[in-house]
DNA sequence: GCCCAGGGTGTTT
DNA sequence: AAACACCATGGG
C-alpha cells in the first residue's frame, strides 16, 4: 500500500531511522528501505510529508512516533539541562521509535562491545537464517531451534550463547515480555538483568526501544564521552524523557566533526 | 598489526 | 566497590 502521512516539522526520518537504535533500515536514492514490524516498505521525506509504499498510515504513525510531541520534550529536557542546547539543535529531529520488544531484546544483546555495521550485518544474517525471506524478524521460537554454532557462524561470536539463552527464556515464559511495558522500571530493569548477557546498558536499551520506556537513560562510550566532555549533564539523565535527550547526545557526538 | 565498538561476566584487589 | 582480564569479530 502507498500514501503519505503529514509529519510534524522537526522530524528527520533519516537521522532517526539510522540513528543506531534500530539496525535494519537502508538509505539509497534518498529513500529508507527496511523493514518494521514484517512490513517491508520504503520510506521518504518530502517537504512535510513521509511517503511510504508497503504498510498503512497507522503502522507507521505508529512505529515512527508521529503523534508524540516532541517539541514539548525538546523544551523541557532543554531547560532542565542547558548544556543540551547543541545537541537538541541539531540533532533534536530523532524521535525514538516504537520497535517490537523482542526484536530490541535480541538486537541489543548482540550489539554489546560491537559496532552498527557490524550489528546490522549480524542481524540481517539472523533474519535471512531464519528464512521467511529475512523480512519477518526471528521469533523466539526460530532462535531457540538454531544450535549455538549457527549463530557463531554469523558473526555473533561469544554473543552466540547469550542470545540463545534469552529465546529460550523467552519461548518457555521465564521471560516474560508483556509486563515490561507497565511494570515499575526498576522491576522491569531487574528482570532484564536476569537474563545472562544483559546488563545496565542493554537493559536500559531494550526498555527503551522496545518499550517506549522513556525514563531510561542508556550509558554507552560515547554517552561516557559526552558526560565528560560536558556535552550533557547528570541532570536529565534521571528526569521522565532521559531517554530521548540520551538520544540526541548520542546521534550528536557520534556525527559531529572533532 | 593496532585500537575500537550502543558491554557483560567472573576474578582479584 | 573498584580494577582487571577475558570474551569474538571485523571496520577503520
Amino acid at each position: 500500500m502507498n500514501g503519505r502521512i503529514s509529519c510534524p516539522g522537526g522530524f528527520s526520518l533519516e537521522k532517526t531511522l539510522l540513528s543506531g537504535q534500530c539496525f535494519r533500515w537502508t538509505l539509497a536514492d534518498g529513500a529508507l528501505h527496511g523493514v518494521a514490524r514484517g512490513t517491508h516498505a520504503q520510506l521518504r521525506q518530502t517537504d512535510g510529508y513521509i511517503e511510504f509504499s508497503g504498510g498503512d498510515e497507522a503502522l507507521w504513525r505508529d512505529y515512527l512516533d508521529l503523534d508524540t510531541d516532541y517539541d514539548a520534550i525538546r523544551s523541557e529536557v532543554v531547560s532542565l539541562d542547558p548544556r543540551l542546547e547543541q545537541s537538541a539543535q541539531s540533532c533534536g529531529s530523532v524521535r525514538i521509535l516504537r520497535q517490537e520488544p523482542f526484536e530490541a531484546l535480541c538486537s541489543f544483546i548482540i550489539s554489546q562491545n560491537n559496532n552498527i555495521p557490524r550489528i546490522r550485518l549480524i542481524i540481517s544474517r539472523l533474519c535471512e537464517l531464519c528464512g521467511e525471506e529475512g523480512i519477518f524478524f526471528p521469533t523466539a521460537q526460530a532462535i531457540a531451534a538454531l544450535a549455538e554454532e549457527q549463530l557463531t557462524a554469523i558473526g555473533c561470536g561469544y554473543r552466540a550463547g547469550y542470545l540463545l539463552g534469552a529465546a529460550r527464556a523467552v519461548l518457555s515464559g521465564e521471560l516474560e515480555l508483556e509486563p515490561l511495558y507497565t511494570m515499575p522500571l526498576e522491576q522491569a530493569r531487574n528482570t532484564l538483568l536476569g537474563i545472562r548477557g544483559i546488563g545496565p546498558k542493554v537493559a536500559d536499551c531494550v526498555l527503551l526501544y522496545g518499550f517506549h520506556r522513556l525514563e531510561c537513560f542508556p550509558r554507552d562510550v560515547w554517552i561516557k564521552r559526552a558526560l565528560a566532555e560536558g556535552l550533557v549533564s547528570e541532570a536529565v539523565a534521571h528526569s521522565r524523557y532521559a531517554g530521548v535527550a540520551q538520544q540526541f547526545v548520542f546521534e550528536y557526538i557520534r556525527t559531529k566533526q572533532a
